[in-house]
DNA sequence: CCGCATCCAGGATGATACTG
DNA sequence: CAGTATCATCCTGGATGCGG
């Protein structure tokens, strides 16, 4: 039989979890990203009300926790395109529940 | 033929969601009354590390929003029961998977 | 012009002490 | 027990600068 966790263990696991997925802007970056990779300044315009500062931020962390890649090209302009890793994809199904739930209730 | 949303647009609309629930410990009090309704103080054991400033605000917050609902005894000591709505009930999908997502990769 | 780094002010958060 | 009040600290937002 197993060791059923309670739920003050289950919120412990979360936690950590939520420390890089409960940034302000997170949740919208990885949504954005769900339908292929984007460039920065497409990722700036579809997350409506970010600023670059906190993109540029929120991007590193995610990719910090392997959660999106970064690929840089060495062109004028500079073109920087984003991704969902696998880890990062895997998050579609909380996303789908939560968008479902706001068209439902907001 | 449906006028199909675009990401931005669902972008826009999952942002008002997140205003209200991406508070940094809000999932976690969510995710700690879906086994039932909780006094305040066990919410504050079971959210470890939150502080009570935090939880009042957020616990009115949630209220404020109808995700769940406030009801006082007059006992002494006083008691105060937090438990969720339909509405906070209908997160439970979206939890779920964010629960799977942790324990697969973290 | 794109992708970012830096600087500064205001708001959010955390720790602690106190009340009914 | 269930909060309030207070203050130090961290984080966010907006403006600006800069190399490529």
């Amino acid at each position: 039989m197993e060791a059923k966790k309670n739920t003050v263990e289950k919120i412990c696991e979360m936690q950590t979890a939520l420390d890089i997925l409960g940034g302000k802007w997170t949740f919208l970056i990885i949504y954005a990203l769900l339908d292929g990779k984007k460039r920065f300044k497409e990722l700036e315009r579809a997350v409506t009300g970010i600023n670059t500062r906190m993109l540029v931020k929120e991007l590193k962390n995610l990719e910090d926790h392997q959660i999106l890649t970064r690929t840089a090209f060495a062109t004028v302009p500079p073109t920087v395109e984003y991704s969902l890793t696998d880890k990062g994809r895997d998050l579609e199904a909380t996303m789908k529940y939560l968008y479902k739930w706001t068209k439902d209730w907001m």
